[in-house]
RNA sequence: GGAGAGGUGGCCGAGUGGCCGAAGGCGCUCCCCUGCUAAGGGAGUAUGGGUUGAAAGCCCAUCGAGGGUUCGAAUCCCUCCCUCUCCGCCA
């Protein structure tokens, strides 16, 4: 959420910024709800203030055994204005905060222009891309050999947009998961966290995921109202709603595997082929919650977090800014990395690595306790994938292909992989 | 699923209609005292919001959540959520 003073000490500011979003602020609707959020506020409280007054004066009388009758005439008025007052006060509080609720955060000065993710800047590439000497096959046609990734099961089971997989390509998901894992764990000071995959309309609301994109998201039937989580940047976010963190914790570095679930919609006829976009997919989520002013190097070094994993794993790499067409409704600035996939003949997003600054924690009432003022204050959330697990095994299969079909296995998987140095779909 | 108990500040815990944003204790901060430590004495210590250029001040709200009764609700009534105990079921 955008800080409701700044929009009614400098709305045109907020309205240029957000220009870069592509996002039209309707400023006259937002400074006549205001005008009339203040007035309705300010006579509330004073009537609430009357009666609270004449109602101590009451039981103070009674108290006394004074005769209380004429009293309690003078504030029977009371009621009725105070109760209409409240009325119209909630009416426009609520459409007031309904309206800043879809406002998207405000972007950094560093973000580009531009209109969709064509426009999205380069700002590095990591690795040399592979040169094959036979025609380059794609995830699916290596893969569909032996069923090991197996789509049309996945479609008797549940539907299109899942997948299967089986014997060593199974275990080689579930290897790079372990160690993305432990390698944020051992060598970037994460601590792990186990969260729910069901998660409540509040924990959306405070990341930012509701109340605009619902039809990204599966509900469950259930009465009361839940969801599957898109991302474990929602559960794993909102364990700070409504907590204060001392100085002492700060900061506060996460890293969680969970499944993932998206709707797609709207997606139709878009990655239609292989396990690049699905229904369902398993990602190892970084979480940083740090003080103001470390949010910006902190998303440097999230972002190199998830870099890491790419390099040890020798997939070559690019990383670009987002612009602000394509940049996400509650982040600041965005860095995506791109890894190359042979199949594709181009760089794919594999993670994305947001700072959010305050927007997410004014949302969920995140806070930490600066010592300077003594004051709880609101910290900054910053994450990124470090990575998706199924688009990584995708990069791995299209990157580390044979001329045989088979593939290799990267260095630093091999002992998840009981010293395989190749895995074969034949 | 059945039966019962309960949700109060950082924690424990009192509070059945007004003098309660809330006793008392613990913890924490500062001060005093004392060779050091321990013990002791004193003061302070919730959060959100409004008003203001800002601070101070003032005002409003908050005792699980939402409604209701009342001039007035932590306290009475209703609904929901959550926790605990026992029984049943179960990965």
């Amino acid at each position: 959420m955008i800080d409701p003073k700044l929009l009614r000490s400098d709305i045109d500011y907020v309205a240029e910024r957000l220009k870069v979003k592509n996002f039209d602020l309707n400023v006259a609707e937002i400074s006549s709800l205001e005008e009339k959020r203040k007035a309705l506020q300010i006579k509330t409280e004073a009537l609430q203030s009357e009666r609270n007054t004449a109602s101590k004066s009451i039981g103070q009388a009674k108290s006394r055994g004074e005769d209380i009758q004429a009293l309690l005439e003078s504030v029977s008025h009371l009621g009725d204005q105070l109760d209409e007052a409240k009325a119209s006060l909630k009416v426009v509080q609520e459409s007031l905060n309904d309206l800043l609720m879809y406002l998207p955060n405000i972007p950094d000065d560093a973000v580009p222009l531009g209109a969709s993710e064509d426009e999205n800047v380069e700002l590095r590439t990591w690795g040399d891309i592979p040169e094959f000497e036979f025609k380059v096959k794609d995830h699916v046609e290596l893969a569909a050999i032996g069923n090991k990734l197996d789509f049309e099961l996945a479609v008797k089971i549940a539907g299109s947009r899942f997948t299967t997989l089986r014997g060593d390509l199974a275990t080689l998901h579930r290897a790079l998961i372990q160690f993305m894992l432990e390698v944020h764990l051992k060598e970037h000071g994460y601590e792990e966290i186990y969260v729910p995959s069901i998660v409540n309309k509040e924990s959306l609301m405070g990341t930012g995921n509701l109340p605009k994109f619902e039809e990204d998201l599966f509900k469950l039937t259930d009465e009361r109202e839940l969801y599957l989580i898109p991302t474990a940047e929602v559960p794993v976010t909102n364990i700070m709603r409504d907590e204060i963190a001392s100085d002492a914790e700060m900061p506060i570095k996460l890293v969680c595997h969970t499944p993932c679930f998206r709707s797609e919609a709207g997606s139709y006829g878009k990655d239609t082929k292989g396990m690049i976009r699905q229904h369902q997919f398993d990602k190892v989520e970084l979480v940083q919650f740090v003080r103001p002013n470390e949010s910006e190097a902190a998303h440097e070094d999230l972002t190199s977090h998830a870099e890491k994993i790419l390099q040890k794993l020798g997939l070559p790499y690019r990383v670009v800014i987002l612009c602000g067409g394509d940049l996400g409704f509650a982040s600041a600035k965005t860095y995506d990395l791109e890894v190359w996939l042979p199949g594709q003949n181009k760089y794919r997003e594999i993670s994305s690595c947001s700072n959010f600054r305050d927007f997410q924690a004014r949302r969920m009432q995140a806070r930490w306790r600066n010592p300077e003022t003594g004051k709880p204050e609101l910290l900054h959330t910053v994450n990124g994938s470090g990575l998706a697990a199924g688009r990584t095994l995708v990069a791995i299969i299209e990157n580390y292909q044979q001329v045989d079909g088979s593939i290799r296995i990267p260095q630093v998987l091999q002992g998840y992989m009981g010293g395989n140095s190749s895995l074969s779909f034949s």
